[in-house]
DNA sequence: TCATGCTTTACGGTTTCCCGTAAGGATAAC
DNA sequence: GTTATCCTTACGGGAAACCGTAAAGCATGA
């Protein structure tokens, strides 16, 4: 079994649970941690001393408070773990069960297994732990089980997603195009990007763009 | 100490921590259900069998599943307890931290205490079912603590929720006016709906409805 | 009864969205 | 070099949103 693992986990009444299920598990070393910066600095440190950890479960939604902290989420803590220890086995546990989100998740962070919060997820977390250690890849709980290769959602590219992020935020079409060309960012027309709101008006069956972004808050995408 | 306690949560990996707690204190009798449906049944046939719960501990929100249920909400159970039960005592266990939503549940559900599950509520929640037992009022966990009299978020009421959510099911103004018309909702004419969503963008400064949508959603108002 | 103030509704002008069509420009095949 | 095709951009007309103002409806109190 790993021998030395580190939580990342805002919420005290869930990480007693997670630690309690690495105790089961007779891992020796376990430590927790708050906020996700207390994190990559633990995983530093014990990467500096020789001793580094070998899996690190983290949520992904950190409650801000009066803090000040540079890492905001679960998403950025893995990716600022990859840049130290790329090796280092990472296991996510959230209530997220949006497959996009999900999907990037292993993908473009390269995660090792995604376990939903849900009303029997300790034991699916132990479950996820073992095939993790097993070597196993894309472990994913049972409640979710999408299909990986469902090309639905992958078709929607990070510029969808920055168009939809400048809508929720009050932008109008003229202001998007400007801040497109701002960041040159391709195509930046405004009819292009018309074109392209439409496509996903299409897409989501959305009447309007407030619909749109309605649509694509429950999907998670901004 | 309570004598019967009973926990409504779905997440396993908190009711653990909530059910220690009351483990803790001495609590002798502790049932725990996964559904809200569940949770109506039980505080019935406890009071059937006359040996009714003296404290319940409820989540505001419940992951839907294959299971069909009635009740979707730690609101609608609260609701529909306090029909056959209200002198229950009751506590709200939730990482809702929105002000206006807590406020409603104290002012028009009647609990007695709400933590919100953060950093350090496992302490927050002992302390809030001792003051509970206390018979103190409107006990809120510390990191909270806004004004209660403070009327700003009071003022939006389900006529604004109404509204919000029809515009984020794609309708257009003149929609939601017939939609109120046939609902019998007053104000229906497009001018005062037109009106108070303005008032809504004002308050949650919002450039358009496309934005105010946006918002509203990451408030939990839709 | 009338005056007053508040809420609801109506109206008009401007901006933005919405949607179809078409022109311009790059690329690849022939 | 020409043609075909795709992608990007431009344009225009109608719908809806946006925003201020004014009228109508409806209480309340003198």
């Amino acid at each position: 079994m790993f021998k030395k693992v580190l939580v990342a986990e805002d919420l005290d009444s869930i990480s007693i649970a997670v630690v309690q299920v690495l105790e089961e598990l007779q891992v020796p070393v376990i430590h927790h941690v708050k906020y996700c910066d207390e994190g990559l600095l633990k995983v530093k440190k014990a990467l500096a001393e020789k001793e580094p950890y070998d899996l690190m479960i983290t949520d992904l939604s950190f409650k801000s408070d009066h803090r000040k902290v540079t890492l905001n989420s679960g998403d950025e803590l893995v990716e600022a773990v990859n840049k130290v220890q790329p090796e280092l086995k990472k296991i996510v546990f959230s209530i997220e069960d949006k497959s996009y989100r999900i999907k990037t998740l292993f993908n473009e962070l390269g995660i090792n297994a995604y376990v939903t919060k849900g009303r029997n997820s300790i034991s699916e977390l132990r479950n996820a732990i073992e095939s993790t250690f097993n070597n196993e890849e894309k472990i994913l709980s049972s409640d979710l089980s999408f299909n990986f290769n469902d090309k639905a959602l992958i078709e929607i590219e990070s510029y969808d997603i920055s168009i939809l992020k400048l809508l929720s935020q009050g932008y109008i079409l003229e202001s998007i195009s400007r801040e497109f060309k701002d960041s040159s960012i391709t195509p930046n027309g405004t009819s292009s990007i018309e074109k392209r709101i439409n496509k996903l008006k299409i897409y989501f069956k959305a009447n309007n763009n407030v619909h749109l972004i309605a649509i694509a808050k429950d999907f998670g995408l901004v």
